[in-house]
DNA sequence: TAAGATAATGACACTTGTGTCACTTTGAAT
DNA sequence: ATTCAAAGTGACACAAGTGTCATTATCTTA
């Protein structure tokens, strides 16, 4: 008994993502989302109080989907194959590490009471942490990884791999084998 | 015969490093600039006609003092000595890659007649690489560097890392030593 | 087909930043 | 001491984003 909607929420969240990758989260504006939208600005407010739910609801969303994928892959094979397959992976979903630096550019506000967006997120971020540190430890168990090596380190140099500008249009499959081959046996010749 | 000015330039250039730092390119305002050297609005006015100009103008500043910087180190030794120098400075200038990243923030906008600041940026932006790919293109003769790595992507890793948040507050030196190891030797033991 | 619940709209008041400019202040040179 | 060029100031008009809300439109169901 009510009138039909114009957007839905993931038409919502799938116009947010090519405006927050695009020009980034301070130039995010509900102007431009809504005549991206062809929609009013004042009905997105009917659905959140303003940019900074929106994109909280939104990161949750595309954590939620990253985290899903994630549990998805297949969790048999030795560990470098299962290493390469996690690579593979991130390079796949290689927005996740945009998403995760604008999860540090929303102000922390003490609004509010209970579990917020903002909280579950950490527990995201904490959440996909502990699933890629498993895998870590396994190989470090299997003696395949150096022990002395942090695994904040480890992780950190997979993950920053993905945002390096490929400037000069290496195809993706040798870029990706590249980066393979030094994270896992350096860059420098046997000796 | 004139007043005497309230601020220098480069005093201008610290205060506009620090914002730049710490809030980003978006929300660096004249405002917050002139309450931070305790002057009015309108006298920055007086140098440079809008935010984009300064801050052009600073970039040209910081990448002449880092280049100027990369030409005092020690070019003797043999390749490995002198790559892990370029490391170790990269790492003390980490302020550079957040500076390498401000420079594609800038619009571009087709107002400058001649040489302007962002063309010249450009020009510092490839002088330095040209600077990288020597040292690179030398490691590779010495058999030091795999050969059939491609120099974008060599580059790309060591620039890369300094940028890899160090949530756990791992010591530095250890730090730098990890990153040095994983990009000569790989983070897998020798089979 | 009329009711009424929900969706959407657009105008309003407010905030923050921008660029300009007539005016005031300052201090070195005469 | 006076002059005056350059430095500095703050008010003004404008632009763009925000959040609100009375009003209008649309769809379902009874």
């Amino acid at each position: 008994m009510a009138r039909e909607r114009k957007f839905t929420n993931p038409e919502l969240f799938k116009a947010t993502k090519l405006l927050l990758i695009g020009d980034g989260y301070d130039s995010f504006t509900f102007s431009k989302l809504a005549s991206m939208m062809e929609v009013s600005r004042g009905s997105i407010y009917k659905y959140y109080e303003n940019k900074d739910e929106l994109i909280s609801a939104f990161l949750v969303y595309e954590m939620n989907r990253f985290l899903q994928d994630f549990n998805e892959l297949d969790k048999s094979g030795d560990f470098k194959t299962q290493l390469f397959l996690v690579i593979d992976f991130i390079f796949s979903h290689s927005e996740i590490h945009q998403i995760l630096e604008i999860i540090n550019q929303i102000p922390k506000k003490s609004n509010n009471p209970y579990l917020s967006n903002q909280t579950r997120l950490k527990t995201y971020y904490v959440e996909m942490y502990k699933q890629f540190q498993i895998i870590i430890e396994q190989g470090k168990k299997e003696k395949v990884i150096k022990n002395h090596l942090s695994n904040a380190i480890i992780l950190g140099m997979i993950f920053q791999t993905i945002a390096i500008p490929n400037h000069f249009g290496i195809p993706q499959d040798q870029w990706i084998a590249s980066i393979k081959e030094i994270l896992s046996e350096g860059m420098f010749t046997k000796d």
